[in-house]
DNA sequence: CTTGGAATGTCAACAAGGCTGACGTAACCT
DNA sequence: AGGTTACGTCAGCCTTGTTGACATTCCAAG
């Protein structure tokens, strides 16, 4: 298995070897990846939950409970806890719907998304820097391989947003 | 700052939403990466931090506490916890050091290598996956950009743990 | 040689944020 | 009218992070 196969191509990116180095890089990476984040809400008295909550309210605003537990892969109670608090400390609103009085949408007051730009402001500052040292056919391969990566449920979510937002 | 720059290459690709792009790719497929692990562990009755423990001593057999502390950045109580529970199941093995008798040097048992393969069998295997549906080409990116995104730090730690393995 | 400081590791207690289970309410739909 | 769906909440558990206090060991300065 050392080399050669399907069309001469070399297959030693497929090495065990390789494939430790792969997983060692998301497990550093990621620490970076939140390492600054963390910083700005650990001030604030919030935590990484409050961050992704935050982060895909604003990205699909007036998105409803249920729509964000499938997309954080919690348990209501646990989301509701962390929404809670961001509803008291008056970053998020939840409205009850029109259409459907038992649905919630949630939307960033305007505090929210201050923070939320604070937050994705120092996430973004890092990816820059990693993206421009890397270069564009990197950021290309990155991608690829990440998005290969993910469960197919995840996948779904993750190409509905990149539309959206595209 | 739409396009062109620097040798009248294009920068697209580090725009907002290029970022924003990279940003929830890394966290769903984050979730991927540990999904298979995390199932394995639940059966037995561990979690995440007892696969980073047990995947560094792996890497490094005979590693310090201290060693081990400093590539997983949490506290000693923390890591205490999970290497007490580790080294009580026979799965690590805890030696009082030769030379300074306050270290602790920590290897796998036979048991602990079992599980370890059985938990990096299964996220290899994903990665292999995702590597193999990308291509060499992506993975190359793929790891070009996780290095750079890592704290400097952690790119020592990553750095000697590579070449060590490699 | 002794003693004080630094390094290493352990015990205790607390908080965040996952989880399950049970229950209540309101609204929708057949 | 009755079943289902969406949401909230209470209670309690577990993992895994945190700080603080303490014991042991080493080493170097006096």
């Amino acid at each position: 298995m050392a080399e050669g196969g399907p069309g001469g191509e070399s297959l030693l990116f497929l090495t065990d070897d390789q494939l430790r180095k792969g997983i060692e890089a998301m497990f550093f990476a990621y620490r970076g990846f939140t390492a600054d984040p963390d910083r700005i809400l650990a001030e604030k008295g919030y935590g990484r939950a409050h961050h992704r909550a935050i982060h895909f309210i604003n990205r699909s605003p007036g998105t409803t409970v249920n729509n964000l537990l499938s997309i954080l892969g919690v348990t209501k109670q646990s989301l509701n806890r962390v929404l809670r608090t961001l509803v008291e400390d008056g970053l998020v609103e939840s409205r009850v719907g029109e259409r459907d009085r038992r649905e919630r949408h949630l939307t960033l007051t305007e505090d929210g998304r201050a923070l939320e730009a604070h937050l994705s402001d120092a996430q973004r500052k890092r990816m820059r820097a990693a993206f421009r040292t890397a270069g564009p056919e990197a950021v290309s391969g990155f991608r690829q391989v990440l998005e290969a990566m993910m469960d197919a449920d995840m996948h779904r979510h993750y190409t509905r947003l990149k539309e959206a937002g595209g």
